[in-house]
DNA sequence: CAAGCATTTGAGCATATGCTCATGTAGTGA
DNA sequence: TCACTACATGAGCATATGCTCAAATGCTTG
């Protein structure tokens, strides 16, 4: 009963973690169990299974659609003439919604990306495709594509952490082409400079082609994250809030019914502009009370015809 | 904070332990947060949670391999010539191997299904591919087809609860063709009858051609699953013991050497036989200490060239 | 309508889990 | 070699989980 032994050949600490894991969540047994077959105290047993979550090695899957999620995507598709709809059941109004909804978007790339034609697949940034990225499983897909909407360099150069393509590209193995630019240029002759550079204009027509295209939404209240990743000034953010902005996808401000402004911030915007397309897919992957503006409007002005969610949003979408 | 008017939309009951797993896993909480929160008591909460886990509605990936395991590997496929081992990290030598090896086997045909090129998938029955059904994810494959090598009917007419291929196909929605067969026919006569009949020869030709086979292994011990599910008579059993019958992969029996007997049941034998094919995968999937020498003979015999066990099995095979 | 059966419920309790803190230990630089 | 830092460990305790049992509820059948 004691696998001290084997347990001894784990070279670093994360196989540990993993085999404590592999014991409590698939083997259903107690830590107290583990820790007596590995060895190891009760105490270390625990700390090697939260790490194990902690670290992200365990995925946990819900194999089961819960009818009131199922009918707030039949009324959303409806209503809006969505392709594409998938509301994550609400994890608490006190809870960050990020991962609920990042699991149901892995779940979705992982769909699309299961397709035995091969597909383009086009990215934006931010926290929730992220942390979608986290929760993809390990693919082989060296048939399909995966493509930037638009950079990551932030005003002072560094990359921002929230680098989606590279992560994704890892784990599902396919060839990608990130974009190799701010989100917005400094000014529109230094955006115009970037965009004459050859790769880079390769690189936005692939995304200008790709069948999917997933991409998070930003606010422009006080909260934007452009505000907040140094993108726009205070004072460019009050002139756009004044001239009605409501969203941003991938750098891009738009209006209440969805229309991107031809002045201000845009003129600078670096990344590749979603457009509604016909025939392919472009989802936006977004939750929270201050985003429900943001998405209503992306939704009505057809900037996406796909949306992902959680229960509490979706309502207050359909709410008028 | 009281979610109880969206619970009142759940219908089934099913729904509202889905929804109590979903906060519970993905969102980390307390079973007694989750009472609160949908206005039920902490009895209940717990109950639902364990129910989504009864019933299978949750899934468990660990998205690291241990390096023992990695080792064991290695070595099986180098002294094997193996083209495919995975070994599951041990559950403890008390505890039943199967639901280890099952996940990791689903985890195998999900990426074989993955593949964008058309595949066909044979498969056997047994204990351990029906868990592994349990484990896959919902998938859309109408590219690919699965094929059963063998039926599932008993001598009494009715069908064996260890069906697979039907569960499979449910699971990933292919095209799939079943063997309305028994394992082991009631004489040669009956066999060549059943052979005789124009769609269970075309559904042999196509299983035959499979590029990926899935098969459980049984032992030709007195435990003998072919004695169990009553294919065989306890005198037929000792004959072939004391011909030297060490395994049995669709009903045929070989020997240790992974030799096909060309007498006694095995004329009866109504499934396909596998048999080493170049450039095709046959994969074994099974575990505990009953199973090493049905394993060992398999292998080496080259009845298969791909094999998933555990841990101690892994050990034990390679022990000579 | 009522008795009988089966299933569901929550209270109470035993067990399992996770957190904190005091102590230990290994690695780092003077 | 000796402090010093940083991280690892296990004891003890607070909390969370899961099991048992008796009461309640609903459903079937005479």
């Amino acid at each position: 009963m004691n696998l001290a032994r084997q347990t001894d050949a784990d070279a670093t600490p994360l196989d540990e973690a993993a085999r404590a894991a592999w014991l409590y969540y698939v083997g259903g047994k107690t830590q107290d169990h583990i820790a007596k077959e590995l060895g190891i105290s009760r105490q270390r047993a625990q700390r090697l299974v939260s790490k194990a979550v902690a670290e992200g090695m365990i995925h946990f899957r819900l194999e089961h659609r819960l009818a009131s999620c199922l009918e707030l995507e039949a009324t959303l598709k409806r209503k809006h003439g969505l392709e594409l709809c998938r509301v994550a059941p609400s994890l608490g109004e006190g809870t960050d919604p990020t991962l609920g909804i990042a699991t149901v978007t892995a779940s979705e790339m992982e769909r699309l990306l299961g397709s035995p034609d091969p597909i383009v697949m086009a990215l934006g940034t931010g926290r929730t495709l992220r942390a979608a990225a986290e929760e993809l499983p390990r693919m082989h897909c060296q048939h399909h594509k995966l493509v930037s909407l638009n950079g990551n360099i932030s005003p002072d150069g560094t990359a921002s952490f929230y680098d989606v393509i590279m992560r994704i590209a890892d784990k599902v193995r396919a060839p990608h082409y990130p974009m190799p630019l701010p989100v917005v240029a400094a000014s529109p002759k230094e955006r115009d400079m970037f965009h004459a550079l050859e790769p880079i204009q390769r690189t936005m027509k692939l995304a200008r082609q790709a069948n999917v295209t997933f991409v998070g939404v930003g606010q422009m209240d006080d909260s934007a994250p452009l505000l907040q990743d140094g993108f726009l000034s205070q004072a460019e953010l009050l002139n756009m809030q004044q001239a009605g902005a409501i969203g941003e996808i991938c750098g891009w401000i738009f209006d209440e019914s969805g229309r991107y402004f031809n002045f201000g911030p845009n003129l600078r915007a670096a990344g590749v502009r979603v457009e509604p397309k016909q025939g392919n897919l472009a989802v936006a992957a977004a939750a929270g009370a201050t985003k429900v503006n943001a998405l209503r409007a992306a939704i009505s002005g057809g900037i996406v015809n796909g949306l992902i969610t959680d229960e509490p949003t979706a309502r207050h979408i359909l709410e008028k």
